[in-house]
DNA sequence: CGTGCTCTTGAGTCAAATCAATTATTGTGG
DNA sequence: CCACAATAATTGATTTGACTCAAGAGCACG
């Protein structure tokens, strides 16, 4: 059942639902624009939109009521964000950098519509990648896994992208710490798998040996 | 948007997708029996159809390059599983007792139905939930919310649950290993928060305690 | 050209994994 | 019904990967 046409990269760690178009007959809002560091919704807000993201980058995170974070994902341009299962959100996001996004009202009527059904199962799917790279996977595998999705989310731009969340965003993405993934990252380079261009830009140097790790 | 009528105990680990009846206008299979161990689909299969669970327990997987194990669920008497996003099964399911499941075949129209949309949405929170578990939480406190979880959804039965899964299987659910699972029961029989009778039987002594933990 | 971030790197600790027996349990056939 | 095998669970000893704590180094910005 419930046949996605689009099949993204199973090595993506990333929150991508890839649409592929404006959905038919529904009423898409303008672009709004977002400072950095801007909160799109809150925790508890009511929740009922979805966003597309123009440009830019937003992240997207939930707090336990231990007050430990986890960032269930990371949306560029072409990207979906938004869902929730209950009336009131669960998560908040926010943008990483100057970003666009465009809004529009969901209601479970228009899942009848097989292009909202799409991102939703692309959502549904990347949270299941999500779990299995955080069920079974170590420190460099995962980080591995998530520069490789990172990368593809990038599109055509050739194997460099540039990451505009901090270590520490990473590391809650990954139930990693900040330090652990900085030395992930550097394990990557001494491997000659990864060049690092500052500390925000990644050249993959051996993709294919990073999907091995990762995958 | 998206309104899902039956919020589910946040503390629950397990894919619970607790339907509340059956759904209108689907054709519902008759009852299939399940031997212990029996696989009702492989990875690879077909996917597009749906299981309801009337009696026993399935134990939904995934099996990794790397040839790691996740167990992506457990499900109970009134639990629904089986949902994919791709044409093809990336999990496979086995009986774990002797069981009993309906199935029915959903394409893509059938999530106009507001049933089967609520089923989506709470397999939806189910996986959003475990994902929680594995990127904030300790060993202990998965296994106490584990714990939670599985007596809440045995429902009217009072404190007391039988686990049809061995510690090898909790483990993979919970990204631990299966010596660590065995400690963690321990110790939280010395915390006094649980009481074992053998092995696969568990009485939760402070429910409230474990939910602290585990939430 | 400081000041405040973020990132890196190092040293030490600890929680969980691994390795290794031992001890229940469960199942089977005599 | 009991002995025995097979499987599952517990428990102990040890190792290790990741976390924690603590400096520095690099960079971005006013």
């Amino acid at each position: 059942m419930l046949i996605q046409k689009d099949f993204r990269n199973p090595s993506s760690a990333i929150g991508s639902t890839g649409y592929l178009g404006l959905p038919n007959g529904i009423k898409l809002g303008g672009t709004n624009r977002h400072r950095e560091k801007e909160l799109l919704y809150a925790q508890g807000d009511l929740a009922g939109d979805i966003f597309i993201v123009e440009f830019g980058c937003i992240r997207v995170s939930r707090i336990t009521l231990e007050g430990r974070r986890l960032v269930t994902g990371f949306y560029f341009a072409g990207d979906v964000f938004g869902f929730e299962t209950g009336a009131e959100r669960q998560c908040y996001a926010e943008a990483l950098e100057y970003s666009g996004t465009r809004k529009f009202h969901l209601d479970e009527r228009d899942l009848a519509n097989p292009q909202i059904a799409d991102m939703l199962f692309g959502y549904l799917e990347s949270i299941q990648q999500h779990l299995l790279i955080l069920g079974t996977q170590n420190a460099i595998e995962r980080v591995a896994a998530f520069l490789v999705g990172i990368a593809d989310r990038r599109g055509g731009e050739g194997p460099r992208a540039r990451l505009p969340m901090s270590r520490c965003d990473i590391a809650d993405h990954l139930g990693l710490t900040l330090e652990t993934v900085s030395r992930a990252i550097h394990r990557l380079q001494v491997l000659k798998l990864i060049t690092l261009v500052g500390a925000r830009d990644v050249i993959l140097l051996d993709r294919d040996a990073l999907i091995d790790l990762g995958a």
